[in-house]
DNA sequence: CTTCTAGTGGGGACGAGTGGGGAACAAAGA
DNA sequence: TCTTTGTTCCCCACTCGTCCCCACTAGAAG
């Protein structure tokens, strides 16, 4: 399970460092595409597989599906981890996230995700002064 | 069960003194993480994952539960009680809870609490003005 | 008064994160 | 065909943060 906030640089030649308690489960091979909200979403490879398959058998008929499905496999592509423990990020994936140097990795759950920092700021003080209220409607799932 | 409210202090290294009793309860591991109204949630390792996995059950099409959960998932970090019985809260979340040098441990049943200690008083004395009210509107629950 | 333990503080070693140099390979031009 | 340029990958080196261990103090208990 991926969990936790990790703030690294993006070095000149688009590397990234992968948390080390990452690395085990991401050495099969990773998968980083377009995510939500700006972000990338970096799966381990098997996970990758399942999601992609999924995405596939989107009904082609609605206009934002089809999308999102495009959104996510065009933009994927297969990563592997370096000798000391770095990705390296294509640069279309740098530019769609906004990714310059200082970066954010998440961890949730199946997936990572990768922020520019500010962004992430912006979204994470943003949803503080929301989370009140959205605890409250799942109040009864959480 | 977790009950009680303890008063100690961060080192200036981030560690916190868990209160002797929830000791052995935490031992197997321990999960803190983004709580409400600017504290922290530590869970044992056990009950966070089935509260991780509901969250990451939650849809991914809707933009508020997914940033809920996103907050959750990403602030959570895994934590472990060192030999002289503290845990080490990263940097990100004692930010999060505008934590400085004194804290409050909190036993809620199932969870402990970690408040910045004035942050705590504030919220404390504001709850007790309105605690006739609050029991109120619980009268048919408890 | 003595002893033990919870809470606090700090020093030192190791490793994660970061940056950069250089080899290998491919593409482009003469 | 040979040379040059540029990109990618591999490896090494430095630094800062984290973890591990030990020491000290105050208060409780016998």
């Amino acid at each position: 399970m991926f969990i936790g906030e990790f703030h690294h640089t993006l070095d000149d030649k688009g590397r990234l460092a992968i948390p080390v308690k990452f690395r085990i489960d991401l050495a099969a091979g990773a998968v980083v595409t377009r995510g939500l909200d700006r972000s990338l979403f970096l799966y381990p490879k098997e996970e990758w597989e399942v999601l992609a398959s999924k995405l596939a058998a989107l009904p082609l008929g609605q206009a934002d599906t089809r999308a999102f499905a495009r959104l996510m496999l065009a933009g994927a592509m297969e990563v592997e981890i370096d000798k000391s423990g770095r990705v390296t990020v294509p640069e279309y994936l740098r530019h769609y996230a906004g990714l310059t140097k200082d970066v954010v990795v998440t961890g949730l759950f199946d997936r990572l995700e990768v922020w520019d920092e500010t962004a992430w700021k912006e979204y994470a003080s943003k949803t503080e002064r929301d989370s009140n209220d959205i605890a409250e409607r799942l109040g009864n799932i959480v």
